[in-house]
DNA sequence: TTCTGTGAAATAGTTCACAGCG
DNA sequence: CGCTGTGAACTATTTCACAGAA
């Protein structure tokens, strides 16, 4: 089964208007609409399904639950991967009592600091610990991906910790970019890296808009 | 000038370690080095540079200083896009006091939310504004960005008044997708999405590692 | 007749390999 | 001699276009 990168991007936005369409209780959809909903070329959308295995029917289209039940399995939306938060200040407080993570399944099952005064409290139900005992949270839970919530200047250094406690992905809310070694597979969603592509693409829409008669104009 | 999104996304991680290397007092790298710290390929390395019109000299290198300047004119992050935060519940607040947006030049500029008790309130000495006025807040602020912290059920519904009064990106902290109308021009970085990949890639390597005698493999 | 599934063409992106500059 | 800049080969991804199933 061939799984491009480029699929795996694609296939949340499918999903999206999946669940969108069995919501309004459609039970099936043609390439055409979906492509038409996420934007892509319908060819593009029929690959991406034969390439996961999904067949359709000749004539009618997909059947809208076996395709949100497909992709979910595909993209592992049916298991939980436990997280810890490192670093429980206010975003760290914060993203402990946001149910986002948990709702999309990511439970935070851990929260670690280093400053003794946060030590033993509990937030959102769950008792912050010392980041030295890392390693044997990370087992204990079944810690998959560590959440990076420190100050930016720890966040190299937290990173570093996570990665040696055996925990597999980071997700990244500080504003620093850290590195990891690329003997781990590490998929971070890197803040700092995703406003500086988001500056690049608002500095080309504006630059784009400039001459324009309007205060908004599309893209070219 | 050819910048391709493949080019775009990476000029972020050679940044990084340009600015790491300046900070280390070099004043020159070649392609191999940056190719090596980045992870790519020494020849991507220099097709992007000459793609983005960056030149090198041969038997020396390219100069740290100009490329970490060049770089950072190309992503525009020079200048400030100021931001407005909607919604300012625990994450809104967090990210308010949160200095990662400003320190990247993402200010925040404005704050907007629908609850009463909070309207006129100060949070990171940013006075609290109705939804209602968003049009003129972006206007006035000439904001350029909006960052969506609203509980999930509210997203979609903030995102479109943020597009109709005249943002042209997001930054979506909402567990929810979004889908913006797409003859605007946008670029989401949508938590959601980004689990929902992440959560594939965590499967694929968890699945990968299983069977070895490995707690932690490297991916193939 | 509608819409899938897929060869084949087109396009985009990466990597090799090396001529040639400093 | 070391390293850039880039043709050319290669690989990946997208799109067209259409045969054929329901």
């Amino acid at each position: 089964m061939n799984v491009s990168d480029a699929t795996v991007a694609r296939l949340p936005v499918f999903l999206q208007y999946l669940v969108e369409l069995a919501g309004d209780g459609e039970s099936s959809v043609s390439s055409d609409r979906l492509a038409e909903l996420s934007g892509v070329n319908p060819a593009t959308v029929r690959r991406d399904l034969a390439g996961i295995g999904i067949t359709g029917t000749r004539g009618v289209g997909y059947d809208v639950k076996y395709l949100v039940h497909e992709i979910s399995v595909i993209l592992g939306l049916n298991q939980e991967w436990p997280v810890v938060i490192v670093g429980v200040g206010n975003l760290g407080r914060a993203l402990a009592n946001y149910d986002g993570l948990t709702e999309r399944g990511f439970p935070v099952h851990a929260l670690v600091d280093v400053d003794p005064d946060l030590i033993d409290s509990k937030i959102a139900n769950v008792v912050v610990e010392h980041v030295r005992h890392l390693p044997e949270i990370v087992a204990r839970e079944s810690i998959a991906v560590g959440v990076l919530a420190t100050p930016s200047t720890s966040a190299q250094e937290a990173a570093d910790v996570l990665i040696a406690s055996g925990v597999t992905s980071l997700l990244n809310f500080t504003p620093e970019q850290i590195s990891v070694p690329d003997t781990v597979q590490v998929r971070g969603v890197d803040l700092a890296t995703e406003l500086q592509i988001l500056s690049f693409y608002q500095q080309r829409s504006t630059a784009a808009r400039a001459g324009t008669g309007l205060p908004l104009g599309d893209d070219s």
